[in-house]
DNA sequence: TTCAATTAGTTGCCATAGCAACTATTGCTA
DNA sequence: TAGCAATAGTTGCTATGGCAACTAATTGAA
């Protein structure tokens, strides 16, 4: 490995790309008068997926933090696209799911979503995409 | 391009990737009392790279928000590793630059950073680095 | 030359991120 | 079965990120 490879900022490239699609996203959202975050989209399009789960299962799907799982969730219940149910099998567990104006929040937000991915990786070929997975995959691996 | 290809989440696992990378690095910071953040580093960084320039510029560099890079500085002079000077010539320009406790700071931390960077590029080329270098070019170049 | 537009930087506000400390509940073990 | 450990979730604190509104200074154009 050359002094080159290592010295050269490897994590910085992949912040600022995010940096950038986030902030597109959310302008995107924003000029749509969408009313939420590109976080909050992400909890809710993996509610949509898996309907009924805890604050626990969701921080482990999208890769957050259970406490910032706990205020997000907080904010869309408070929009009123999401709703608390106390398990009672086990008192400690909460169940979330999407209200029906959660799902149709979902609904309304997806072909979006979908669009703004394409212009994303436009120019690029399903092995590119592949390819980064990999990389990104390796490299996750690599970190204890 | 496959609808499996355009739902596949690609900017989640950039997320995911870019959390765990701060997370290890944060922690080898810690674990070793040198008492700055992941952000810190990058700002440190830079001003030893490019010496006398200013929160505009500063910003630039790092694809910072500029207000967050106002603050970063203040908590780097707190730190005393970091010296604002105004500008004579533009008295709204302020430049800004490391202390020699700023400098030595860079020299302590600068060799577990190259370690850091070695492990994350475990089990991949130097080929692998152009590739994701490549493809996150052409995707930062296609956001509006 | 004067005044509006631009530029550099700061401050306020809200959202996300992560750690530590906390409560409540459940599970495990002596 | 008593009590300790583990688990689910919340709250407090600090840092980063981005937008809007602000001040101060400079530039540019009528």
């Amino acid at each position: 490995m050359h002094e080159s490879f290592v010295s050269n900022p490897s994590f910085f490239k992949l912040d600022a790309t995010l940096k950038k699609i986030k902030n597109y996203w959310q302008k995107s959202f924003d000029a749509r008068g969408l009313d939420i975050t590109v976080d909050q989209w992400l909890l809710i399009e993996n509610l949509y997926k898996h309907k009924r789960i805890t604050h626990n299962e969701l921080a482990r799907l999208t890769s957050k933090d259970i406490t910032t799982v706990s205020r997000i969730i907080e904010l869309l219940v408070r929009k009123e696209l999401v709703e608390r149910q106390g398990s009672t099998d086990d008192r400690r567990k909460v169940f979330l799911q999407l209200t029906p104006e959660g799902v149709n929040k979902y609904k309304e937000v997806r072909p979006l979503v979908l669009e703004m991915r394409e212009i994303g990786w436009k120019n690029l070929t399903e092995g590119d995409f592949q390819e980064m997975t990999r990389i990104l995959d390796v490299i996750y691996s690599n970190i204890p």
